[in-house]
DNA sequence: TACAGGATGTT
DNA sequence: AACATCCTGTA
């Protein structure tokens, strides 16, 4: 997370403007990545009480991500994350120090992560942070940047909340990063998946095809 | 490999 | 309750 401030500021934007989420102050997030990082859920919230728990949880799947990126794909697709960047124009700085070397990695090494203890005044500060995230949460957050996560799942109908898992193995990586379950895969994930036919959350496909499934109305919205 | 679910343990 | 883990069986 070798963010600039200004860096910060673009990704603030443009999630901002991926979700459609109001306006913040950008005075309380004048910092640079590595101190974004170290914020905790709860200061998220205190400088943008509207928005700060997507915010928060959108950060953490970016960090996921370009992790992912830098110990699994290549160069030839790191041309495509370096900074957010309205769709306008953009970086002179594309701030990368991908030298990470091809070979094999069969798990990344640790991240850099917060190093950095939270410096609020009062008792309670982070422990409590919010892992509490439901699976069908977590798949529309990937579903919700197909720019970063398009090639390991995407909406095939969207109205209908139909999608396609097309990389079962990295989306089950994704899924025990953010749940901190090393131990994860595709074939836990989706017995998940297939508790939500009766809980009414997800439902079969008309016809179904693998790796194919439909969010019920409620909750593709 | 993916899919369907039952059983059981964990938080 | 919402998984995570494990397992039997099917396609």
């Amino acid at each position: 997370m070798q963010w600039t401030v200004d860096d910060v500021k673009a990704w603030l934007l443009w999630t901002l403007r991926q979700y459609n989420l109001p306006m913040i102050s950008m005075e309380y997030f004048a910092l640079d990545g590595v101190a974004l990082s170290s914020l905790c859920e709860e200061e998220f919230q205190r400088r943008a009480p509207q928005c700060g728990c997507t915010l928060f949880a959108q950060l953490e799947i970016w960090k996921a991500a370009c992790q992912e990126l830098e110990s699994r794909l290549d160069m030839t697709e790191a041309s495509r994350w370096s900074s957010p960047g309205t769709s306008a124009s953009n970086d002179a700085s594309t701030s990368n120090n991908c030298a990470s070397s091809s070979g094999d990695a069969s798990d990344d090494e640790e991240e850099e992560g917060d190093p950095t203890p939270p410096p609020t005044a009062g008792g309670k500060v982070a422990t409590r942070g919010g892992s509490h995230i439901h699976l069908w949460q977590f798949l529309k957050e990937l579903l919700a940047s197909p720019q970063l996560h398009g090639s390991c799942i995407r909406w095939l109908e969207r109205t209908k909340g139909v999608f396609k898992i097309e990389d079962s193995v990295r989306v089950a990586r994704l899924w025990g990063k953010r749940k901190n379950r090393p131990a994860m895969n595709y074939d836990k994930l989706s017995r998940s998946i297939r508790q939500y036919y009766k809980k009414g959350i997800m439902k079969k496909t008309e016809r179904s095809q693998r790796l194919v499934y439909q969010f019920c109305h409620p909750y593709c919205m």
